[in-house]
DNA sequence: GTAGGGTTAG
């Protein structure tokens, strides 16, 4: 960092006796306070300049970023020119609060804004627009709805300023408000108007009013407007809407980046993951290059299937065009390495990072706690206070996730209780979710139903779910029930708690009422979600339902099976499962060199048997096996689980 | 000759 000069200090406060001619009031460097922006919002105009200081600190900070050197060097000519005796005209101030709203300069630009008044140009609608775009960055809502409304000469930018400025600064809805008022004074609509208030539909989830912009944009032939179809594509899927989303896409005459990137997040944020890729790839067909905007939502979906070889190849892709594995594009790496079971490198893109924000601690607590590695879980989390940065509701699911796994219930009760004692945040269900989960795995029965008495919430079906799950592993018949009669009543469709009571009775030779849950499930009907598993191999997802022929190797896949079976005899007595997961794993042992880590996405829990098998798969064939279920990470080797059991 | 537009994580 440069010294600031005084001479630098002083670019601000331009010398009286060039102004004197222009303003009764000479500009000084009177003192170190600004003007208020009460005085902005009295619908004054800031009477203070800069002082010495506050030039200092703003200079400094100029010096900081790109934007910050355009806007801090524009603004030292422009006072080098007052200086010389040049005065400013009309002209002169639009592209100077532009380059300053855009470095967040907001004391410059309330100086600047003093300026404007003194020298008569505040009036002029085009100063006035760019003060109102000025104060919306700075987050001075007040003051930019102070200059809009003692405005009589307003017009359709002033509007649409308004309204996106309303948008991006978090009140969506005010933004629909102004929108109408704009239509009930019968004033001229454009198509910036429009992408404006298409996103302020696309934060509120308005799909309602977007289908009316959308009739709006077709009867004024607007559609063929690049900006204008983005908008549409980004409030379609940001409404749910993703089949329009893509035809508004798959219709434009004309695509930029932002369009692929606008509709691979819509895809991703719609659970459409494998779609999501399949457009990424058609992307790089089409010649355009992805940039951190693509490659977010890319690396979600790669987490999301465990696509962990696409996954690398966009770490690599962000390296080779300079792309900062940084912020929210490091926070997706994390995410994604965590989630595709390779727990190594994404301590590595974490210790690599200079922000890390509550984000990046919160992607690595989780991925850990999914391990089943508890206690590092827990360091990273005082790691994570001892930087500063504030937990959240999510970092709480993975802390008592950590601690249930690990067994440490005082500690995790203890966390459970700072949730909304110490960091003031709401507990959700979620969180009683993960207390009833520490207290029943770790056989505290009863004190798992005293918790779930005294909640505060309505406990769901995921709650009972728990304490039947832990009713099931400690033969407790009685408790078992009573859960199972809350879990129908939430969701009779609800296959898993049936099943796990059938086994809980049959564990309790009381194999009769276990055959008559099985005849209730076949009268209600119960729906049985299909077990699904999904392996990569060279950077190809190939998806396994449970017992399906579907796979053109599907001969040597069950072959391979079989000899599972044979192998494992040996070991107990087990009838043919042809799970999902088997039938991937055995697809991934025949399609790989001997030794290749294998890697599973399963949708359901891993079963009993299964577990066991896949613990023996690891020894007999020497390989590393990482599960990803529906809950957790279960990585087999040499025989054994690191979840140890749990889950 | 100046001002206003779309996309990103747990």
């Amino acid at each position: 960092m440069h010294p600031v000069s005084e001479a630098e200090a002083m670019a601000f406060a331009p010398s009286s006796a060039s102004l004197s001619s222009a303003s009764p009031l000479p500009f000084l460097l009177r003192s170190d306070s600004i003007a208020s922006t009460d005085e902005i919002k009295q619908g004054h105009a800031p009477t203070a300049s800069l002082g010495v200081n506050h030039a200092r600190s703003l200079l400094a900070r100029l010096r900081a970023g790109n934007k910050d050197l355009a806007a801090s060097t524009s603004i030292a000519s422009y006072s080098d020119s007052l200086k010389r005796g040049t005065f400013p005209d009309n002209f002169t101030f639009p592209p100077l609060l532009k380059l300053l709203a855009d470095a967040h300069a907001f004391r410059a630009g309330v100086a600047l804004h003093a300026h404007t008044a003194k020298m008569g140009f505040d009036a002029d609608v085009y100063v006035r627009n760019s003060l109102i775009r000025l104060y919306f960055v700075c987050g001075e809502i007040g003051c930019a709805k102070k200059l809009f409304d003692g405005f009589p000469e307003r017009d359709l930018v002033s509007w649409t300023t308004m309204i996106s400025g309303f948008t991006k600064a978090g009140h969506p809805k005010d933004a629909v408000k102004v929108f109408f008022e704009m239509v009930d004074e019968n004033l001229r609509v454009d198509g910036m108007t429009i992408v404006a208030v298409l996103s302020a539909c696309a934060e509120i989830g308005d799909l309602e009013l977007g289908r009316k912009l959308r009739r709006c944009v077709d009867a004024f032939h607007l559609d063929a407007d690049v900006f204008i179809d983005n908008a549409l594509v980004d409030m379609y899927s940001k409404c749910g809407d993703i089949d329009s989303a893509r035809e508004v896409f798959d219709k434009m005459p004309l695509r930029n980046v932002v369009s692929w990137n606008s509709m691979i997040a819509g895809l991703a944020n719609n659970g459409e993951f494998e779609m999501a890729l399949v457009l990424f790839r058609q992307m790089q067909c089409d010649d355009v290059q992805p940039d951190g905007f693509t490659l977010v939502p890319v690396l979600n979906s790669c987490a999301s299937l465990g696509a962990l070889e696409l996954g690398r190849w966009v770490h690599a892709c962000l390296s080779r065009k300079g792309i900062e594995a940084d912020g929210i594009v490091g926070n997706a790496l994390v995410d994604m390495y965590a989630k595709c079971g390779m727990i190594g490198p994404a301590m590595e893109v974490f210790s690599s990072m200079f922000h890390r924000d509550v984000y990046t601690f919160t992607s690595m607590i989780v991925g850990l706690a999914m391990h089943g590695r508890g206690d590092e879980s827990l360091t990273l989390f005082d790691d994570m206070l001892r930087a500063g940065v504030r937990p959240n509701e999510v970092t709480f699911i993975g802390i008592l996730s950590a601690c249930s796994h690990a067994g440490f219930v005082e500690i995790g009760l203890r966390h459970f209780r700072s949730i909304t004692a110490t960091y003031n945040l709401t507990a959700k269900i979620e969180h009683y979710g993960c207390v009833v989960d520490m207290f029943a795995r770790a056989g505290m029965l009863d004190e798992a139903q005293e918790f779930i008495s005294s909640m505060p919430i309505e406990p769901d079906e995921f709650i009972w779910g728990s304490l039947l799950g832990a009713c099931k592993n400690y033969s407790e018949v009685d408790i078992g029930e009573t859960a199972l009669e809350r879990i129908v009543e939430l969701d009779p469709d609800e296959e898993g708690a049936y099943i796990l009571m059938s086994n809980l009775y049959a564990s309790s030779n009381r194999r009769k009422d276990g055959y008559q849950i099985r005849k209730t499930m076949r009268k209600n009907k119960v729906r049985k979600t299909p077990g699904c598993s999904l392996i990569e191999v060279d950077g190809i997802i190939h998806e396994f339902q449970k017992g399906d022929k579907l796979h053109p190797q599907a001969q040597q896949i069950y072959a391979m099976v079989d000899e599972f079976i044979h192998l494992h005899r040996t070991l107990s007595h087990e009838k043919s499962c042809h799970h999902s997961e088997r039938l991937a794993i055995a697809f991934g042992l025949i399609s790989t060199k001997p030794s290749t880590l294998l890697r599973i996405v399963k949708n359901l829990r891993v079963c009993k048997y299964c577990h066991i098998a896949i613990e023996s798969i690891s020894r007999l064939y020497n390989r590393e096996i990482i599960v990803r279920d529906r809950y957790r990470f279960h990585h087999f080797k040499n025989g054994a689980c690191s979840c140890n059991g749990f889950w």
